[in-house]
DNA sequence: GCCAAACATGACACTTGATTCATGTCTCGA
DNA sequence: TCGAGACATGAATCAAGTGTCATGTTTGGC
């Protein structure tokens, strides 16, 4: 049932108006439903009664449930992205970028929960996907903090390696409070949270004088 | 399927040594099965295969494979509990408290990527142990970052809030360089990474003389 | 040694939902 | 306006694995 079809280049775009807002329809549904429900929980006729068309139809726009799955990932990377390149165009160095990004993070999640949720579950039905995924975010980051630290705004990670190190710990600090701040305490006032995060960042929390190497 | 019989109290603890044995092999073989294959991909009957029983010797002790992942979310929960206590004992201060707590919680998912995987996907088939299994260790980082800041170990964070908002920043830097070093890459060295996080942890990455809010 | 409780067996009845397909209907360029 | 490709239908097919249960076997206290 995984890898037969489904491994298989994306079925063909549709050609037609008509098409295009069928196959919309069905990748919205698709997201509601796999969001709220679970990968396993969201059925295919649950999902295409919701898009209002038939099961059949389904098919002619996806494989399988993996493929809508893997769909909806990539769709989230692009508009992630597009916010967030959006958001932190304006900043003037890299630790308000940070903080820029980190707040537009947050209400992306808050106003995507589902879409977001699906992300995070892809990781148990198509690691590759999820893997990119995050893959592209490190690399956008390295990138970013190699620039950083070209002109002098962040201190010197040292090695190559320490670059992927901060991109990876930053890239955990935001999914982590997109679940605790984001989904699971959606009303919780964000500037503060993003204060504190952002001081965090800036300059650690090892208390002046304490030993920390 | 899911919220019958499986929500109640877990089934009675086997009463002679034949049973313990057997209810250990078989969750042996589920945190094997689960953890590699994934919670949908793993049948009962591979399980109990494995486990070298017949399939309905499952049931004598679990409700169903939610009841046996449960299970091993508090199991998780339990043995990284008792490994970072006694990683970070003799640590002089917070700073190197993190520093030997990461070390030790990276070592531990190399050494138990299976179980580790469960308790990442338990989020999508029973959220609420999921939940509670970071909010406890949520807890336990408070009061510790709270001795800490007591003791003039690190900057005070200011407002209650400000603790939980760094409690869950150290547990997604945890999470994501556990899933980047520990799991996808698991031959990296890890004092170099843990140098740069606790690096980071101490001081941040604002360069000297930033404006940084 | 005996027996009641505990444990183990494994075939199978059942549920569930994914995917197929034969049969229409619609779209749009020429 | 026509027709070929595009799109849509939904009932039928099919696979897969869960959870049950009637029937043994083992254990350990007495």
């Amino acid at each position: 049932m995984l890898n037969t079809a489904s491994r298989k280049r994306a079925l063909p775009l549709p050609k037609t108006g008509r098409g295009e807002m069928t196959r919309r329809k069905i990748l919205d549904s698709a997201k509601r439903e796999i969001g709220r429900r679970g990968f396993a929980e969201a059925s295919i006729s649950t999902i295409t009664a919701e898009a209002g068309v038939a099961q059949g139809t389904f098919y002619i726009y996806f494989r399988s449930k993996e493929d809508v799955m893997r769909e909806l990932v990539l769709h989230m990377g692009r508009m992630l992205r597009h916010h967030l390149t959006e958001a932190t165009e304006g900043a003037r160095d890299r630790i308000e970028a940070e903080r820029l990004g980190l707040r537009a993070f947050l209400d992306f999640v808050r106003r995507n929960p589902d879409l977001y949720k699906v992300v995070e579950e892809s990781q148990f039905v198509d690691e590759k996907v999820y893997r990119q995924y995050y893959t592209e975010f490190a690399k956008s980051y390295r990138i970013a903090l190699a620039a950083a630290e070209k002109r002098g705004e962040i201190t010197p990670g040292g090695t190559e390696n320490a670059i992927e190190v901060r991109a990876w710990m930053l890239m955990g600090i935001a999914v982590f409070l997109g679940q605790r701040y984001g989904l699971w305490d959606p009303k919780a006032p964000l500037d503060p949270i993003v204060d504190v995060a952002t001081a965090m960042l800036a300059h650690g929390m090892a208390a002046p004088g304490m030993a920390a190497r």
